[in-house]
DNA sequence: GATAGTCGTGTTACACTATATCGCCCGGCC
DNA sequence: GGCCGGGCGATATAGTGTAACACGACTATC
């Protein structure tokens, strides 16, 4: 449940090297930029704003503004690499794309939040019967469910 | 699935009426301020941005400023009379509180959004099986849980 | 080799969202 | 009266997100 969290450098640059393959699969690039932002994302132990992402991107690339950094954040999403903590106006590197290919889903698949208001600690699931559920009531009102958000705020383990 | 889009001001001022007598049972005061602000909340056919909301209350009140109708919001969200949509960062009047009371549930009763990517219309649904499935996952994850935020992006019956 | 098209990026400016802080008024209460 | 708390006005500022245009690199096609 923490393997997110605060991960080991040498893990992380293993994950961009997946990363980019995953990407080169569907004929996208992890241009250095990218890799960058994710590589930031990846090493940082908790959902962390685009500007923060920013500052830090700074270090290494003085020009860079608000665009530079929420381009990036759009790929990375699309990509199924990151996603964004809409309660937190926040980013998090996706767990592992790859464990999720093994449940059957690609990289656009469904994922819950769970969010700690006394630690910030945010852990990623991956819940079909949340899924399900969330599309099942969509159908039933005629919607035709496209992407979809869900996050609990709430105390984990560690506080509780 | 469509009472609360664009609903007429007569029934609009009984909603308000509503409104403040169970504001009253619960020791708060729905005040001319707050009122006027979940008035334009409900009288809005989609959800509504505070500062959308902020330039129709200085139709009436000239001085008001961000705070105002943020503190406003703020109090109607602790009373379940509007919700936020987080991916939105907009504001809905609470389809009705009274007809979720009839559910079983209390003025902070769990619900989720359609919302329309065409059309941009937004849909609350109330789904026991969904809330259900997200506390269960997240109990099972360790993590007790409070407030969920559940919000489909899709294409709507009308526009499908 | 010119031409056009796409993609990624840089750059500036701006719009939108949200909160902090101070101070005033008013109503309740001892 | 004096105190206290809630609600509100007012100013300033912090934080988040986009629009619009410019530029260079690469590819394709003729």
């Amino acid at each position: 449940m923490d393997a997110s969290a605060s991960t080991g450098p040498a893990a992380v640059e293993a994950m961009l090297d997946r990363a980019a393959d995953s990407c080169l699969a569907r004929g996208a690039q992890l241009t250095a930029l990218r890799r960058q932002v994710l590589r930031l994302v990846l090493s940082a132990p908790q959902p962390t704003g685009a500007y923060a992402l920013l500052d830090q991107l700074r270090a290494e690339r003085p020009g860079a503004a608000p665009p530079t950094v929420y381009r990036a954040l759009d790929f990375l999403q699309e990509q199924g690499l990151v996603h964004r903590v809409e309660r937190l106006n926040a980013f998090v590197g996706c767990a592992g794309p790859e464990a999720h290919h093994h449940c059957g889903h690609g990289h656009d698949h469904p994922h819950q939040f769970l969010i700690c208001s006394k630690c910030g600690a945010t852990a990623e699931i991956c819940d079909d019967r949340v899924a399900h559920a969330v599309a099942d009531a969509a159908r039933l009102a005629g919607f035709a469910p496209h992407r979809t958000t869900v996050e609990v705020e709430g105390v984990c383990a560690a506080c509780g």
